[in-house]
Formats: C-alpha cells, sequence, structure tokens
DNA sequence: TGGGAAATCCCTTAAAAAGGGGATATCATT
DNA sequence: AATGATATCCCCTTTTTAAGGGATTTCCCA
C-alpha cells in the first residue's frame, strides 16, 4: 500500500520540487497540494493523505498554528513540518503542535523520502540541521506569550508604551512590565534591539 | 540554439522545482546551479549561462549584491531575480543593479518559460504582481547614505547615540542627527518602528 | 486543588530619544 | 563657481524609555 502525502506551501516551484523529487518513488502517491492554510483544510474534508508536507510560512495562517489545528481535528495524519529557517523555537512549536517531523527546503530527495516513510511508521524524523538545532544548549528559544506577542508587534509599529495601553484597553505600566519582560526574555538592551530580535526570530511578521 | 540556464538558490526544493518545470522545454538547458553566492561565482569563471535565475535571499551574499557584481564581471548574462518577496524596495534595487526581470517564486512554469525567452531577447519580464508592486505610486524606496547605514546598524544592535559616537568616533550629536535623517526618511514614529522598516527592506541585515 | 506562570497594576528616578531651532566643512556634480 | 547632498557639530525642551523596587488577580496544568 502507498503512502499518501499532502503538500502544503505557497510557493508553486517548491511544490513542484518535492513533486519531482518524491515522483519516481512507487511507495509514495502525491494527491494533491494547497497554497494556504484555508484551502488545506477544505481539502482535508474530502480526503485524508497519510502524511502531509507542510511549510510553516504561509500567506493566511502560520503553519504553527495550521499544525495544531489539522492534528486536533484529524489525529491520524502525520504532519511534517517544512521549512527554510533552522530555528530552535520553530522547530520546537511544531513539533509541540503535533508535527512527527521537520525538514528542511534544502533536503535532498532522500532526506524527503526517508522522512516520509519515517513518519508513518510512528516514528519521529529530523533534519540533521534541524535535530542540532533542537539540541543545542544554546537558548535561542524566544517564548513569548500572547500577548507579550501582541505589545510587540504594537511596539515594531512605531507605539509607545501609553498608545499600546490605549489600543489593549489596559494600562501603561502593565504595558511597560510587557516590554520589560520582553527586554529580559530576549536580552536586549533597549527597544531597537528587540524589535530586532524579535523579527529575526520571526516572533513578529512582516 | 538553446538558451542556457544557471539557477543560484540554496533551497535543494526550489532548484529542482525549477529544473522540473523547465526540464521539457526543449529551447532551455540548465547548465547547472549553485547554492551560495561564492559557488556561483566560482562556476561563472568556467562557464557562461545567458540566463541566470537568481534568489535574493543567499546565504552569504543578498541576491541584490552579487547581481550587481556578476553583472559587472559578466555584463551578457541576464539575471531574472527570484523571491518570495514582492516588495517595491527589492524589485526595485534588483533591477538597479542589472536584473533584466523578475519573478516571484509562486510563478507558473509557463510564467517562468516566458520570462526566460523575454530577456535573451532583451526584453525585460516582471511577474504580475512584481511590476504591480513597482508601479505602485509609493515610494517605498528608502535611501540612505553609506553612514546612515552604519549608523542604522549599531543602532539595531542596541546601542545608543553615545555607543555608537564612540564606535564611529564621532560626536554623540551628530550621531542624533542621523538618527533623526533616519526617522524622516522612514517616516518612523520612532527608533522601534525605524529598525522595523529597515529590516523589512533588507537595508540592514540578519 | 495548589502552585506557577501569565497578566494586570503602581511608584520612583535617571537616562535616552524625540523634536525644535540652528551652523559649518567637504565633496562631487553640474 | 555654484548648488546640493553628505557629514559633522551644538543649543534647548519635552516626552518616552529603562531600570529599580513592588503588588494583585486570573487561569492553566499538574
Amino acid at each position: 500500500m502507498s503512502i499518501s502525502v499532502f503538500i502544503v506551501d505557497d510557493h508553486y516551484m517548491v511544490i513542484e520540487g518535492i513533486r519531482s523529487l518524491l515522483q519516481y518513488e512507487k511507495s509514495i502517491e502525491l494527491i494533491g497540494h494547497a497554497m494556504s492554510g484555508s484551502s488545506c483544510l477544505a481539502f482535508l474534508k474530502n480526503r485524508l493523505p497519510n502524511v502531509i508536507l507542510m511549510d510553516i510560512n504561509l500567506p493566511d495562517v502560520s503553519g504553527i498554528d495550521l499544525c495544531k489545528e489539522v492534528k486536533e481535528k484529524y489525529p491520524s495524519v502525520f504532519i511534517i513540518g517544512l521549512s527554510t529557517f533552522n530555528q530552535k523555537s520553530f522547530v520546537q512549536r511544531m513539533m509541540d503542535n503535533g508535527a512527527s517531523g521537520y525538514v528542511l527546503k534544502n533536503a535532498s530527495a532522500d532526506e524527503l523520502l526517508e522522512s516520509v516513510q519515517a513518519v508513518v511508521k510512528g516514528k519521529t524524523y529530523m533534519s540533521f540541521e534541524a535535530a542540532r538545532s533542537l539540541k543545542s544548549g544554546s537558548d535561542n528559544k524566544f517564548v513569548v506569550t500572547r500577548r507579550e506577542k501582541q505589545v510587540l508587534e504594537l511596539i515594531a509599529e512605531g507605539m509607545t508604551n501609553i498608545d499600546v495601553a490605549k489600543k489593549l484597553g489596559i494600562s501603561a505600566t502593565t504595558v511597560d512590565t510587557h516590554r520589560r519582560n520582553l527586554l529580559f526574555k530576549f536580552s536586549a538592551k533597549n527597544t531597537a534591539e528587540l524589535v530586532k530580535l524579535a523579527m529575526l526570530n520571526k516572533i513578529i511578521g512582516d
């Protein structure tokens, strides 16, 4: 019995690349692709693959969130995170949300194939690089809470503590506390560095 | 005579995707690929393609800089920018540095083929989306001077005006002036927004 | 159900940035 | 030779942030 695979990625070239890498593999059947989180969920209503190769950067929702949603609705589906980024926090959060594997986009055909075959057996598969960044003792892991992330986004838009406070309907001192905690978590000397680090680590978006 | 094409992209899946999209096209011959700017330059010493498909995000240098360097050394090569980003400043700078075209990574096989065939005829090819963002009246093009860029980078590293002043061997008031000018140029309300915009537009690096 | 993290709120002081007004020297390009 | 952009320097005031010290509630998870 062949393994059915579904691809979620917003870049046509990547979809085509995966298709090309896997096409000669008889044990794998590509049953389709989606270029957004919503169209992925729409597809899954009709048909469930064994494995989903899921980009973590999607136009509508993050792959990290999508992973969680899919896993809640369809626990039997195995999800492999797919990304150009090799940062501990991403890998970590993807795995926390139920992914069975994580493969970098510069992976070879062998690696991709191996990952698919591993996860359907219930195993966990990690790109070598991804595994390394997971194990790496260094705490590249910037964990921010929902509220902190909101504050961070507004700060990066040029808002002062007072602006953010009004926007969120809370006190300015509370915003300040969040800001401090963020500075501490990122080991940032000031807001400028904080914003830089947050963007580098894709905590806040484009 | 067939068109020789060389690919520069650090993601194996994208390379494979392009290969797959172009493989049945007899008029095009893929002569190789590189996954970094340096290996691209190394390749070009031995053989020149007609067209280079060049990602703007590379591990060692930005595609924007690489484009300039390649065009200076080998003016006869046509370069097509390749990116997931559809921002005016990127497209603009890529074209300023001698690119003949700009194609988004979610382009179809037809679009990709069309772009290659257009540029070898000396034409300019733009993805519809890329062309649209170029035409969009808003001047997203942030021009900063060398000194301003230096100041910006140091600020984003968490330095205060005084720190930057010491580092660059100039007065703190001068740094402050640069900072003001930067705020004005970016229409940023404060440093946080300035850093965000600078990173979004790749004025300062990762 | 109890502990811990998250989120909320407050005070104070010093440092830094924002914003206003300027000025001068240099250097390239016209 | 003149113009304009770049880079340098200085004054001032107000606003905002940084950093120090606290506190209370809410809510999730073990």
